[in-house]
RNA sequence: GCCCGGGUGGUGGAAUUGGUAGACACGCAGGACUUAAAAUCCUGUGAGCAGUAAUGCUUGUACGGGUUCAACUCCCGUCCCGGGUACCA
């Protein structure tokens, strides 16, 4: 007896698995005769938790993905690995004294064994593990690399350093200023000649270079967490807490290593028009990068020292320049020290003292807050030559633009709202388009008392004040980005160390001989608290030689996700961190499929190591990612009980509120849709087994509510359960067809049933009505060869553009036509097992064996869409009336539209509907409709 | 606040991009098989009205307008929901 019951199903599935393992069925090498395609999937950070229904939502789409292209001829390549540094297994480390390597370990077998029972065609020989130090090797070699490079911003592209020497020893910097406004030599210069650079000594040399290095080490305000002991990135960071724990965060300076991530702000947004993210991806990385375009202006600054110095503002608005009524530098600008006057000295040294004081938290919180100090100083506007005052205020940030503004009060919001509240006087420069209530950033009004610019409308007038700016040499036109460099260290001990040694407080790169620098064994995971990380705990591994020292930090997980997609394409190679053949073979990502969380960080550090990877000759393509495919969060739906308040006894949902409760998680399991099962709560655990329950109609009624699936929230659903009671394929296809691929939804298991018995019914056209395989060779009929044809072309489509819900539901309607039809035809059956084969696999191979295949893997082609078929095929034209139908008419698809035209218009029922006036126009859709318009 | 998505039956969701709205599935109702239940199979299922019935008509894709022979789809306005971002000059 061959039923598609839960016994056949487990024999199925653990028979072709074991075959796939056994006949290494997914191993993939380069072939150079087949096109290549690269399906990726997001490496998943090894939780404790182990996979939940989630997490397999984009495995099983790029599972998908890569059977049908392998299926379609395609040299596939499938890996996976692990993202296996981090913090969460730091933080176990500290509360249970196990080894993060060993908790890694275990956490991996977890996932591999579950992942396992999917039935996924990952190329297992290629798996990778971040914290593999033949791994971490070759991280630490790129980061090395991107130390040992600048970027050229005339060839727009990074160099080595060694040019760079080169350069500086022939010219100077005059043309290769440094990278950053604020970067100084040691003597304070900003630009030095070729025979000065030639008199540095080595340690200026160095200080020197840092100042270019993509990869450098500098003094930079970064976000403290005083509870984690580390150091937190900006998108680590959320609402001046820190995400994970909700910490309090705080600004400090730290020396600290960053890469210069900003000098590829022009080339990452470009290379977005090159790429298939979705826009609201590209929208996101776009923001991140936040390029504006508009001026630097410089003002003269008048003080009690006279007009000593200048100030450069950035402006998005230098037609707006008459309007400036005054100036705003941020607290921290250095020139707050030289302008202020004797009089205002107290006033500013007081107000500098409450910025201080305030957090990142009371800064956020109180945004809308205004508050500021007059200098004492004045700028001189370069074009109307007024002179206005200068004032501090912590709204102007000092890490944008150049940390002063120019204030147009009638034109911009803050600029208005902060004159209001300090009673600054307003300048109208844009007429009845101010009405002196609010500001009005407007480009279309009219300039008024703008000098040479009167009369002119303003967006007409932006080039026209930068030109003469620059006849002025008072300013010129700017780019700007609010993207800053990425900051590069974490104080922790889980990840990789920095392949440097320090001498006389220089970092100077390791030998790529003595790669990989690997992580010391420790049982001391505590931050030293002092900012530095639990490395420095081992003094013999930091100083390890006399006058040589080792960095303390370790690499964010960024560092070893930035690049893994290329160590899969040569996993094992100890030489290179892959070989040019094979980089060049399989070349980018074709299709990328993970969660849309990392937009901003993994996102733009992968394209920025690519890059980098290109610019230094490594690489011929300069994108990772051709396709990028988010799919949406399986969220859970948590079940509630409500215990009286001190008492043992629990009231259903309905009831609540007549009794003082409080809301407890239940196992989702322990409840059947929102009625609890009491008897299996009672026995869950052992405090619940003398509950007492109020009812309501008998029964006990959960409350519910959709939240994230954890493990704490009790609303965790394990794949294995599902595998267990329905199988991989019903899995499978389940998750396909709950509902498009990139959108969130809750988990349900409403509805599984009907997978399961599409599945079943699918198996039993294969068999007769006992259960014996039974399949004919007569001539497919012309109703059979339409679904078929129609089935393939439908579902070939919907694979093509990721729509796998629907390709499902195909499949369930050409189950139910077939079965309808009584259809048994081989010729039918069989190139169904093959389109089948990609949602289903196991039990696809079964039948395909059983029809007397005798392969390891479906290799055969789709069969081509028999386009004849269709064009000879009829199709009932819907007849509509002034766009309401009325009757319906077959035609032949390929019947010429005048020739349909003349049958409809003298058809006797048409005539009925139309009484017999002639129409305006007809209007024929191929394939769609006939309208006739009155 | 700003920038993206989105709003379709009792539910999840289809609609080839302007061409018969509600495919497919769940749920529900009725029927068949069964001593009975489960399982399975069949039929019906947006709402309203008329009809014994086949069927016919009206209405219907968050709300209000518009364009069109024809609008879930395009345009204008409003209201909700989700995501991103936030003193970025």
């Amino acid at each position: 007896m061959a039923d598609y019951s839960k016994e056949e199903i487990r024999r199925i599935e653990e028979k072709w698995r074991a075959n796939w393992i056994k006949n290494r069925v997914y191993k993939t090498d380069i072939d150079p005769a087949k096109p290549k395609y690269y399906v990726l999937d997001m490496f998943p950070y090894p939780s404790g938790a182990g996979l939940h229904v989630g997490h397999p939502l984009g495995y099983i789409a790029s599972d998908i993905v890569a059977r049908y292209k392998r299926i379609k001829g395609f040299n596939v390549l499938h890996p996976m690995g692990f993202d296996a540094f981090g913090l969460p297994a730091e933080q176990y480390a500290l509360e249970h004294g196990i080894h993060p390597a060993v908790s890694t370990q275990q956490n991996i077998e977890t996932f591999k064994r579950q992942l396992g029972q999917i039935g996924f065609c990952y190329d297992w020989s290629r798996e990778v593990q971040t914290c593999d130090p033949s791994y971490y090797k070759w991280t630490q070699w790129i980061f090395l690399q991107i130390f040992d490079s600048w970027y050229n911003r005339r060839k727009q592209q990074a160099g080595r350093i060694s040019t760079l020497i080169e350069i500086l020893a022939l010219e100077g910097n005059t043309n290769h200023p440094f990278p950053s406004s604020k970067s100084r030599t040691r003597d304070g210069k900003e630009v030095f000649s070729a025979s000065e650079w030639k008199e540095f000594n080595e340690k200026t040399k160095q200080e020197i270079l840092m100042h270019y290095r993509l990869a450098y080490l500098a003094y930079t305000d970064v976000n403290w967490c005083e509870a984690l002991g580390t150091v937190l990135a900006n998108d680590e960071v959320i609402n001046g807490v820190s995400y994970r724990g909700g910490f309090p965060v705080v600004k400090r300076q730290m020396r600290q290593w960053s890469l210069r991530i900003t000098e590829y702000a022009e080339r990452l947004l470009s290379g977005l028009d090159q790429i298939d993210f979705s826009e609201s991806m590209k929208d996101i990385q776009r923001n991140w990068i936040g390029k504006s375009e508009g001026a630097r202006i410089e003002f003269q600054v008048k003080s009690e020292k006279g007009t000593v110095t200048s100030m450069t503002v950035f402006t998005t608005r230098p037609d707006t320049i008459y309007g400036v009524d005054f100036m705003v530098v941020a607290p921290e600008h250095d020139m707050v020290k030289q302008i202020t006057s004797k009089a205002q000295q107290q006033e500013v040294d007081a107000y500098l003292k409450y910025v201080e004081s305030r957090s990142e938290i009371d800064r956020m919180a109180e945004v809308k807050k205004i508050t500021g100090c007059f200098t004492g100083a004045y700028a001189i506007n370069p074009m109307s030559k007024k002179e206005t005052p200068i004032w501090i205020s912590e709204y102007v940030l000092a890490g944008y633009g150049t940390g002063a503004i120019m204030g147009v009060p009638c034109g911009d919001e803050r600029d208005y709202k902060f004159a209001k509240h300090f009673k600054l006087p307003i300048t109208n420069i844009i007429g009845s388009h101010y009405d002196g209530s609010e500001a009005n950033p407007t480009f279309d009004a009219i300039l008024e008392n703008s000098g040479s610019l009167n009369g002119m409308v303003m967006r007409d007038a932006i080039p026209v004040v930068v030109s003469e700016l620059e006849k002025l040499v008072a300013g010129a036109s700017q780019i700007n980005y609010k993207m800053r460099d990425a900051g590069w260290s974490r104080q922790r001990y889980w990840g990789e160390p920095f392949p440097v040694v320090y001498r006389e407080d220089m970092p100077y790169a390791m030998d790529e001989a003595d790669l990989p620098l690997t992580l010391p064994d420790s049982d001391n995971f505590k931050p030293s608290g002092s900012g530095e990380g639990p490395l420095a705990n081992i003094p013999d591994w930091i100083s390890f030689a006399p006058g040589q020292k080792r960095d303390s930090s370790t690499m964010p997980t960024h560092a070893g996700a930035a690049w893994y997609f290329l160590r899969y394409m040569d996993p094992h190679n100890d030489k290179e961190f892959a070989d040019r053949k094979s980089l060049d073979y399989w070349n980018q990502v074709d299709v990328y499929i993970g969660g849309s969380e990392h937009a901003v960080a993994h996102l733009l550090y992968s394209r920025l190591w690519v890059k980098i990877l290109h610019d230094l000759g490594y690489l011929n393509f300069d994108e990772p990612f051709k396709k990028l495919i988010n799919q949406g969060k399986i969220t859970g739906d948590s079940r509630f009980v409500y215990r009286l308040r001190g008492k043992n006894t629990y009231v259903s949902s309905g009831l609540i509120g007549q009794f003082e409760t409080d809301p407890l998680h239940v196992d989702v399991s322990l409840a059947n849709g929102l009625e609890l099962d009491v008897e299996g709560f009672k026995k869950s655990r052992p405090d619940y087994a003398n509950a007492e329950f109020v009812l309501e109609n008998g029964k006990y009624i959960c409350g519910s509510a959709i939240e994230k699936m954890s493990k704490s929230k009790y609303n965790v659903v394990n794949p294995d359960d599902i595998i267990g009671r329905y199988g991989a394929d019903t899995l499978r296809m389940y998750e396909m067809f709950l509902g498009p691929l990139e959108q969130s939804k809750p988990w349900s298991t409403n509805g599984i049933d009907g997978v399961y018995k599409f599945l079943r019914k699918f198996w039993n056209l294969f068999h007769d009505g006992s259960g014996t395989f039974s399949v004919n060779g007569d001539a497919p009929s012309p109703d059979e060869l339409r679904t078929l044809h129609k089935t393939i072309k439908k579902v070939q489509h919907d694979i093509e553009s990721f729509s796998f819900n629907t390709s499902v539901s195909e499949f369930m309607i050409c189950a139910n036509e077939l079965t309808g039809l009584k259809c048994n035809k081989r010729q039918v059956l069989e190139p169904l097992v093959v389109a089948l084969s990609p949602f289903a696999p196991h039990v696809c191979e079964e039948l395909w064996s059983l029809l007397g295949y005798d392969r390891t893997i479906l290799e055969a082609t789709y069969p081509a869409v028999e386009e004849k078929f269709l064009q000879v095929s009829s199709h009932a034209y819907p007849i509509s009336i002034n766009g309401k139908v009325r009757a319906t008419m077959e035609f032949a698809l390929d019947m010429p539209a005048a020739e349909m035209e003349r049958i409809v218009l003298a058809s006797e029922s048409i005539l009925k509907w139309t009484d017999g006036k002639p129409p305006r126009k007809v209007i024929i859709v191929p394939g769609r409709i006939v309208n006739i318009v009155l």
